[in-house]
DNA sequence: AGCTCTCCGTACCGATCGGTACTGAAGTCG
DNA sequence: CGACTTCAGTACCGATCGGTACGGAGAGCT
């Protein structure tokens, strides 16, 4: 904590590291945690199992930055819906968000933060909690973004931020899934219109 | 298939199959077809991996058998719920049977159809495909009966049935990943209802 | 009894798992 | 240049993966 930056001494790494976490969230995104091997990941990062170590860790400090990485690309749509002035936006922002990022051409169908590890064995239990907690953070946020709608007279004084959080995470969730299972991004897109045709 | 009864010829077998199936279903539902070893499986089963091997074939057709008993056990809420009269109540039912499979004590949280293998590597693909096939294969039937109910007059002729068919399915699937997550029976099933408050 | 067939426990198979020690090359400094 | 440091590749580690060969034990039949 002392110096944050250090020295480059010694020979530069030759790879990319940006990049090589770019290809490794891909295919933790594809194979979930417990279905990627060393071997997949290091072979899509175009590295060595030894470079791989030395630059991120072990494979669970991996699959955490990955999980960073995905928070800040495919799954930023997430804070850009937060931010925007009513209840209703943000709703329909987050959904269309969890379809447009579950079905983008290029990149595996579905949600990394879903499909990364829902259930585990033995091993894969400490990567299952903190996707688990990756979720319900998410929801959090929303819950406090729909109790302040409530304050601000945004939504009705009758409704239920919290069940109303509970309801759009759900509909996302199950978004992730069906696109998981080969659903396209049109009919996703009318499941997310009709989930919020009942909004109060 | 010429003698559909083979006589009980040689030592019976000690166990109760039935049960060492109930068994393997419940490990499979707790942590997935890929995080569940064998070790795992035949250690809940009470059996040695021989008598697995010789009783049900190997893993994958461990997991398809343990997949039809959830379907006949489990998730037979599905069948239920298809044959109720109305299509309001259909979806009702489906759901409130999603709500409680996917939170009986006792049993894992969610639901096997979805977390035995969203993503998967190199092995588990087939199991994989089989489990979206399953799914697929309800909201088919859900789709079936959505639009019977358009042809009787139940659902408004401007009821899109495809649509809700996959807008009933995608809830259930989040209610599944929301209780693999923690959630409990009563915050889904407020869930179940806010989801159904817009119903044609 | 004696035969036959199956069950079940052990011990083992090659492959792969995540992770590491070691080596030689290659870049950056004095 | 020469010292230093980190790179990347190979070869390997013990453990575990799904799956099997084998052999003694036990139950049903004649």
């Amino acid at each position: 904590m002392s110096d944050v930056r250090k020295p480059p001494i010694g020979r530069p790494r030759g790879f990319d590291a940006d990049e090589a976490l770019q290809r490794a969230m891909v295919v933790f995104w594809e194979q979930g945690y417990e279905g990627a091997s060393l071997t997949d990941l290091t072979g899509a990062m175009g590295i060595t199992k030894t470079s791989m170590y030395a630059a991120f860790g072990n494979k669970e400090d991996l699959f955490r930055k990955a999980l960073d990485r995905y928070a800040d690309g495919p799954a930023a749509y997430v804070a850009r819906a937060l931010a925007l002035p009513t209840a209703r936006e943000v709703a329909a922002a987050l959904l269309a968000g969890a379809v447009a990022a579950s079905t983008t051409p290029g990149c595996p169908a579905g949600c990394l933060g879903v499909q990364g590890s829902l259930a585990a064995g033995e091993g894969g239990r400490t990567v299952r909690d903190l996707l688990a907690d990756w979720r319900d953070q998410g929801r959090t946020h929303l819950h406090d973004r729909f109790r302040r709608a409530v304050d601000e007279g945004d939504l009705p004084p009758d409704a239920d931020p919290r069940v109303l959080a509970r309801y759009v995470t759900t509909v996302a969730n199950g978004i992730a899934v069906q696109a998981a299972g080969g659903a396209s991004r049109d009919e996703l897109q009318e499941v997310a219109d009709v989930a919020l045709r009942n909004w109060p």
